[in-house]
DNA sequence: TTCACACAAAATGGATCCATAATCAAGGGT
DNA sequence: ACCCTTGATTATGGATCCATTTTGTGTGAA
């Protein structure tokens, strides 16, 4: 009986690596991804960064074109405005599914994130905390598909709320506050509808604003 | 310039007919995939087929296991019951997203399938059209993240619909021969909230449905 | 000067080969 | 008789090598 071998993942550590440098703006949009480049960078073959690609191609992280590589896609104004409307109507359900296996200590981690967010925190700081405490809420989900599927928006969707952070900053950082606050209160109380409720303009309200900002889209046009 | 040249896609050949018969239930959920066996099935090298099965799995369709291999999973009641709950939320949207770009071309396929669903089919056929009738209603959505993601849950799913078909059969069809004919009507009114009501209608009943045959999952004690 | 054609360099897709972990079977010990 | 251990077989994971397509550059002509 071994116990020192929990087996490392294989090839998807280079997806882990690779979508985390996607989403945190390392690698930009439209630019190319050469395998051989990963491949050396991260000290592997050709092999696992093409598995790894396939991957995140099926997550809809990364265009492939044959014989042409791989590339990250431009989202257009109207692509964006469809995945909060995604998200609008799936975030919801996961929540709801979530919300009768919450426990105290997810409570505690809810609660650390948000003093830690209205602490003031820089745009990069303030992203992550937001995924972790979103994702947070919906951990309990037991539904994997519909974690997956939601985590999968939210890649989708990282570097437009980064550029929307980046131009519009902090600013009326009290609502997102406020809806943070108003949703974990509903979690403990287990009321549902109420989690929904609140969740569900939290992310409207986001989406309306980023549609506000159509600078962020410019590039339709250079497509 | 050679025209005659599509340039065959790559491996995802090998991936869509894994899909195929995934949900075609040539391939039964517990199965072990041997990656060695559908490699000289389908004459090619094991590589294809890995990238493969890492694009499936991506998809939900398999589950991997490091150092194990590939084998279809096995969905319990609450599993399908919430990825029924996923659809009714998000198939609405993508009809809403695609109604305003129907063609007239759209209407009279639509009406030919359905014509054909009526005219009297086997438990296979009828899922085969059913699933192309509704994904065509789907198929003028604009975001493409948004017509994926419908289809996975299409997908997963595929084998309970079966199921449910040999058990319950052509009961009570002419439900879902009105409801057809109900959603084709909205869109022709270009009528999305109508659009909308119907198909929650329709995937809510068969949701319901399903869960009042909770033989199709024994499978759960036996996981 | 600009466009076009051709050739060279590079990157991707695929196949074969090797290492390692898991599974199965047989044998021995309790 | 049953269980544990040990070895052999098998299957997956990874690396290197080859073919094909794309791309970028350079030269030539209009």
């Amino acid at each position: 009986m071994k116990s020192a071998a929990p087996e490392k993942p294989a090839s998807e550590r280079i997806a882990q690596i690779l979508e985390a440098e996607i989403l945190s703006g390392i690698i930009e949009p439209g630019t190319r991804i050469r395998q051989e480049e990963v491949a050396d960078r991260l000290g592997s073959s050709r092999l696992p960064v093409r598995e790894a690609l396939r991957m995140l191609a099926a997550s809809g992280l990364v265009q492939l074109e044959t014989n042409r590589g791989a590339r990250i896609p431009h989202l257009d104004k109207s692509e964006v405005d469809v995945l909060y409307r995604m998200r609008e109507r799936l975030e919801p359900l996961a929540l709801s599914e979530s919300i009768p296996h919450t426990t105290v200590e997810m409570f505690d981690e809810l609660e650390e994130i948000q003093c830690e967010i209205e602490s003031g925190v820089n745009v990069s700081g303030f992203l992550e905390l937001d995924r972790r405490f979103h994702l947070l809420t919906y951990s309990k989900c037991p539904t994997e598909d519909l974690r997956d599927s939601v985590a999968r928006l939210w890649n989708s969707t990282a570097q437009y709320r980064r550029a929307f952070m980046n131009v519009d900053g902090p600013h009326r950082q009290w609502i997102v506050n406020a809806e943070h606050r108003l949703i974990v209160d509903a979690m403990q109380r287990f009321d549902t509808k109420d989690g929904e409720r609140y969740l569900v303009g939290h992310i409207r309200r986001t989406r309306k604003e980023l549609a506000a900002h159509p600078e962020l889209f410019i590039r339709d046009s250079q497509k």
